[in-house]
DNA sequence: ACAAAGTCTTGACGACTGTCAAAAGAATCT
DNA sequence: AGATTCTTTTGACAGTCGTCAAGACTTTGT
């Protein structure tokens, strides 16, 4: 699937340019800064001086990588996809038990809600903003899939190493996980400790019930 | 439950003024504008002029009878719980079994999704702001407690009905359907009449899940 | 009828915002 | 070395924003 979105902003790339790479790495650096902003202040309160002021450079040379703000949102919101693609195929290649399986995509669980609770912050206000936002909608909506795969991809192992069958199909799955995931993100502020343990019991507890003999 | 947070940011009343009912009623009124603004445009996007422009009045008067932006939000938030407080009360009322329940249930939600879709893209909105706004915190909590105890008097009246007994507690059985209700309002933009009838389906599909004998 | 109090409009302030482009600095080519 | 191109900084513009308060208008009380 090329990003062609991307492709279509892109400045016309001068000839004697070296490759795509310094381009793309300023983007990316810019991108980063983007997320780390948006992750702390949210979309209502980031602004392009603030991206700047969390970067390396100044504000200017947004405009000089991005054709506007919405562009740069854009783009951040599709290079988050390429960081959380594949974040527990691991645990679905290794496990050989549901247990297993359960218990190590539980421990990825909690340690991104732990890890990286800004992005998943993020996440989600960005996905409210697509709601009003209609050039975020279409990559807030590749991202939904993506998780819905990355989900998907869960629960089809778990059913195999149990011997049983998924009980409901990609989307509902993935809308359940989120359901609990979402409201951990939300009460993590108030109870850090908290929030990851009943996140992990009730993660622990809804799963069986997506399976069936 | 006294509304003391309101109460608090509440101007010195003159001791002539008629009764609480005109102040109360202008504040009203000035949530309801807000409300509309921001259910169109967002939080991103809604200003203290766009919400007057909503209004019979001009924007000073949000600073008469509010302290400043953020007290109106608030307001808005807590103004917003009284308006889907109970839902779905008429259905667990007037259902005889547990199908009966269901249908009602599932009415009201494919109702509410078509027919309030700013409100709810609203509240999925405002709950992604309370993880980055303070101030809204507490009175978002407070909505999402009291959507977990409609959820919940669902489902026990549905166990009730069907010999059972809930099979997950009150704040998982609301994570769980509101993952549902997010999906569809987030997918209703793309495909409002399908969203609809996959939301129904879905939560079809996962409510005997949700108890046991 | 007039005074007093309440309510609302108007207008302005300082700060912030996204965008644009000139200019300066850096890198590359001849 | 100098020209050319690329990259970044700087600075400004026009508009928006939340907030504040003076003044105008309306309502109420005497």
């Amino acid at each position: 699937m090329a990003l062609t979105s991307a492709e279509a902003t892109e400045p016309v790339r001068p000839a004697r340019v070296p490759g795509p790479d310094k381009t793309e790495r300023r983007r990316v650096a810019l991108a980063e800064s983007a997320l780390k902003t948006l992750g702390e202040l949210g979309y209502a309160r980031t602004s392009l001086r603030e991206i700047a002021n969390n970067s390396e450079f100044t504000h200017g040379v947004v405009h000089y990588y991005f054709r506007d703000k919405i562009d740069l949102i854009s783009y951040c919101v599709r290079y988050y996809k390429t960081k959380c693609a594949q974040r527990y195929d691991e645990v679905v290649e290794t496990a050989t038990s549901g247990d297993e399986l359960a218990a190590g995509f539980l421990g990825k669980l909690t340690q991104t809600l732990v890890e990286e609770t800004p992005m998943h912050r993020l996440w989600y206000d960005l996905r409210a903003q697509s709601m009003f936002e209609d050039q975020l909608r279409d990559d807030v909506a590749a991202i939904d899939q993506l998780l819905e795969g990355m989900i998907w991809r869960i629960l089809a192992r778990y059913a195999d190493l149990t011997g049983t069958t998924p009980a409901v199909d990609a989307p509902t799955a993935y809308a359940l996980l989120d359901g609990l995931f979402e409201q951990a993100v939300v009460g993590y502020a108030a109870d850090p400790g908290k929030s990851a343990d009943l996140l992990t019991d009730r993660v622990r507890q809804v799963l069986p019930k997506l399976v069936a003999s």
